[in-house]
DNA sequence: AAATCAGTCCGGTGGC
DNA sequence: TGCCACCGGACTGAT
């Protein structure tokens, strides 16, 4: 499940090898296709198979950056226009000078979108389960959620942001997990590192928002910051779906204390799982108050 | 009116 | 080995 430190490992490769280069040639999966047919909106949305490869092939890739956990790629061609990437559950791109080149099979076999470059090497978007988005827009506007989306958790606003939102009506008997998961009050925060941090910082993950002190929030907000940081150098994390564009995982699971641990890493007892927002939140009961 | 719930995009996985 | 329920980011639309 790709969260921010896996996207921000993604943006940093794309970007030297995409920079300045042109799009020759866009091609879409006769899957994708023959969804999209059937009247559904598998990975483009809103813009039909036919209309993206338009508005792509002959367009210049002028930046590539992270925003949450969007890809942003901002485009040229008569005029600039955005991509606009969510990798959802399994989505990953690949830099390769052939599709056969791709190292996995699972991968391969569920390649749907194809860039190729000017120099002759292929960006492919791989998403076993389909839950990625792309997205074609004149500006941020064109999809509002963009708008709403908390700052960057370590641009210097995103704290003061956070205890804003965090300290709103609306939730204030809300679990802080759910809280902390939500894209509107932290950016890029998902179940890994939201169940992390909160491990980390000793705190239940069913703990209602307003009964943390200012000062633990403002502590568990530096945890959540720390955290996706140190997995940002690790290389992210895989538990399963996650590669960066040479196939390669990161090892950020290794240093998990909690996340899809059966015992805590600290005290030896056995972790419990409760559902919070339809997401499963591993704790343990004895660390975590 | 606001909050909550179900639906949407799916293949992999684990239980029986 | 076959079936099927379950899982999940994040939005969208309905109640």
């Amino acid at each position: 499940m790709p969260e921010l430190p896996e996207v921000e490992g993604v943006v940093r490769q794309i970007r030297p090898v995409s920079i300045g280069k042109r799009i020759v040639s866009v091609d879409v999966s006769d899957t994708i296709r023959k969804s999209k047919q059937s009247g559904k909106e598998a990975i483009l949305k809103r813009i039909e198979a036919d209309d993206f490869q338009e508005r792509l092939t002959g367009s210049q890739i002028l930046a590539v950056e992270r925003r949450s956990k969007y890809i942003y790629m901002t485009m040229k061609n008569e005029q600039e226009f955005l991509l606009v990437n969510h990798l959802g559950m399994s989505g990953a791109w690949f830099f390769v000078d052939s599709l056969l080149a791709i190292p996995e099979d699972k991968f391969r076999r569920h390649v749907h979108v194809v860039l190729t470059l000017d120099d002759g090497n292929l960006l492919a978007f791989s998403d076993i389960r389909r839950f990625g988005e792309m997205r074609v827009l004149e500006t941020e506007a064109d999809f509002p959620p963009l708008l709403l989306m908390a700052p960057e958790p370590f641009a210097d606003e995103a704290l003061e942001w956070f205890l804003q939102q965090s300290g709103s009506p609306k939730f204030r008997n809300k679990p802080i997990k759910e809280v902390i998961m939500d894209g509107t009050v932290i950016s890029g925060c998902g179940n890994i590192y939201a169940t992390e941090a909160l491990f980390r910082m000793k705190i239940h993950p069913k703990r209602a928002a307003s009964r943390i002190s200012r000062k633990r929030k403002i502590e568990l907000f530096q945890a959540i910051a720390a955290i996706l940081l140190e997995s940002i150098d690790a290389g992210g994390s895989t538990i399963s779906d996650y590669r960066n564009i040479n196939g390669e995982s990161g090892s950020m699971q290794n240093r998990f204390g909690m996340y899809g641990k059966k015992v805590c890493t600290i005290c030896g007892t056995e972790t419990k799982t409760v559902k919070i927002a339809s997401r499963a939140s591993v704790y343990c009961p004895s660390c975590q108050k």
